[in-house]
RNA sequence: GGCCCCUUCGUCUAGCGGUUCAGGACACUUGGUUCUCAUCCAAGAGAUCGCGGGUUCGAAUCCCGCAGGGGUCACCA
């Protein structure tokens, strides 16, 4: 049989780092055995929901790659695929648990659910509905929620992730199956609709372990074969006490692709995080991933979410791409991300980039990073860092020996045709003419002609500014230290 | 509070009774790559495997307690 499995988010708002990793573990099992990845839209609470959701959410996904078979914006053969679209379906289930015994109307106003709750709460005794289900219940008529009529057992069963689990009887309550608004729970609606969609694999984060006693009784009483299921941990957040979650700053998971993180490396980076394949390897493409990922491999304790980590995997992926395919990838993620250099010359571009590939770790920083082969230096800080360097060779060498030494460089580059190796032979010239050191000649050579205390190598970056402004910007410099 | 889950370097993890006084990666420190930042390469520091009992010739690995953390007990998912 074929494997099917689901991402079922609701539209509550954007997806985080958590979500997005129970689903691509649920598209990673689809996708390596042949199977199908079902997206689900849970909207059945009106008050929560956020407009524009789905649509961020679809995004998102599009975004890493993970695409599905099914889902509300593609159909498929269990349409809809919104659950706010399904509720004949969920009120018909109701009725078959209503003619089997096994649900009823639940007669009871909040205040006195209130008040039932209060009293086992003095009495120091777990509160139970099943303690107090009406002796007759009133025919449901829509207006009243709709309850689950358990029959407490004790369960045992398996997990993928945590292995076997078992819980005793003091766990399964009666539950509310359909709301009073008429819009199902989400304890009712995803294991109608799971069946109905033939899911066999549920895969859900670890908040609804305790509940799932109270859902296998209700696949019991609907004579439904239980699915597989695989728990997972936690993301943890930065403290590593909680769980990630909008409230405590977890970003959207659009935003890293604001930033210029690459799809590749998030997906790397979840994977891996409670995940490994038991080698030493870090990175993996989407394609190892499919063929390598285990669902018994996943760690069973909550994982904290570390940005520097991620941050790292950007850079080993950027570095690990040709400069043609990281240009592309840039063109078609945001051009904005060149800043000053945005309607350079691509051959040009690509220069840049061959010389700021080993520091760009996400796009955002290009700008930044390349703004010296753009724009001239800014004479202020270039007046700002030779006056008072923060480097530490060029601390206390007088104002007129970096004249001196602007000067020399000049008459010297003068003569060079500006190959790579003609600079650096020159310089190298210079180096023994004037007995300076590297350490004093490249920062303010380096300063001149890019106005930063850091910049790519010294050669490199002379060759591809060009003479012309190479030397415009070193008679600049020179000008403003006589002045 | 009841119930359930979890517990190896700061972090992510390897480890599934012996070849491990615990291996890798991130971060950190130091050195090298004519200069900076970064990369890359080396090296270093960093975990008495939550604690206490067992079982065993032998335990991070099996069993039992305890502690700590987390989750859940909604007409939220």
């Amino acid at each position: 049989m074929s494997i099917r499995t689901r991402f079922a988010p609701s539209p509550t708002g954007f997806l985080h780092v958590g979500g997005i990793r129970t689903a691509l573990f649920g598209w990673l099992l689809a996708r390596q055995n042949g199977g199908q990845f079902v997206l689900r839209i849970e909207d059945t609470d009106k008050v929560r929901e956020v407009e524009g959701s789905e649509q961020h959410i679809i995004e998102s996904l599009k975004w890493l790659g993970l695409d599905w078979d099914e889902g509300p914006d593609k159909g498929g053969d269990h349409h809809p695929y919104r659950q706010s679209e399904r509720l004949g379906i969920y009120k018909e289930w109701g009725q078959k648990l209503i003619d089997s015994g096994r649900a009823y109307a639940d007669p009871y106003t909040p205040a006195q659910l209130e008040e039932f709750r209060n009293k086992a709460k003095q009495e120091k005794r777990p509160f139970l509905f099943r303690d107090h289900r009406p002796e007759s219940p009133p025919a449901w008529d829509g207006s009243q929620p709709l309850r689950f009529k358990s029959e407490p057992k004790a369960y045992q069963w398996h997990d993928e992730v945590m292995g076997q689990l078992s819980t005793g009887p003091e766990v399964v309550d009666d539950f509310i199956l359909i709301k009073s608004d008429g819009y199902p729970t989400y304890n009712f609606a995803h294991i109608v609709d799971d069946q109905l969609m033939g899911i066999t694999h549920v895969i859900r984060s670890q908040e609804f372990l305790s509940s799932t006693p109270k859902f296998l009784n209700l696949y019991d009483a609907l004579g439904i074969e239980w699915p597989k299921f695989a728990t997972l941990p936690f993301v943890m957040g930065p403290d590593g006490k909680k769980k990630l979650s909008k409230r405590d700053g977890a970003k959207d998971i659009l935003d890293y692709r604001r930033e210029g993180y690459l799809p590749e490396a998030l997906v790397s980076f979840l994977a891996t995080l409670g995940w490994n394949d038991g080698t030493t390897q870090e990175v993996f493409t989407r394609d190892e991933l499919i063929q390598k990922f285990k669902l018994d491999h996943v760690q069973k304790s909550g994982a904290r979410f570390d940005e520097q980590r991620l941050l790292w995997m950007n850079g080993q992926i950027i570095r690990g791409m040709s400069i043609d395919e990281l240009y592309e990838k840039i063109e078609q993620s945001d051009k904005g991300y060149w800043g000053h250099g945005r309607d350079a010359d691509a051959d040009y571009k690509k220069a840049v980039l061959g010389l700021v590939q080993d520091r760009l770790k996400f796009f955002a920083e290009l700008d930044q990073l390349s703004e010296p082969f753009f724009a001239e230096p800014d004479e202020n800080s270039v007046k700002e860092l030779l006056i008072s360097p923060p480097d530490k060779h060029l601390k206390g060498v007088p104002a007129e020996e970096l004249s001196r030494i602007l000067e020399s460089v000049i008459s010297k580059l003068e003569q060079s045709d500006f190959s790579e190796d003609d600079i650096r032979n020159r310089l190298n010239e210079l180096l023994a003419e004037l007995d300076t050191k590297p350490g004093v000649l490249f920062p303010v050579i380096r300063i001149a002609i890019t106005g930063k205390s850091s910049s790519p190598e010294i050669f490199g970056t002379l060759r591809l500014l060009g003479k012309d402004k190479s030397l415009a910007s070193l008679h600049r410099a020179s000008a403003l230290l006589d002045s």
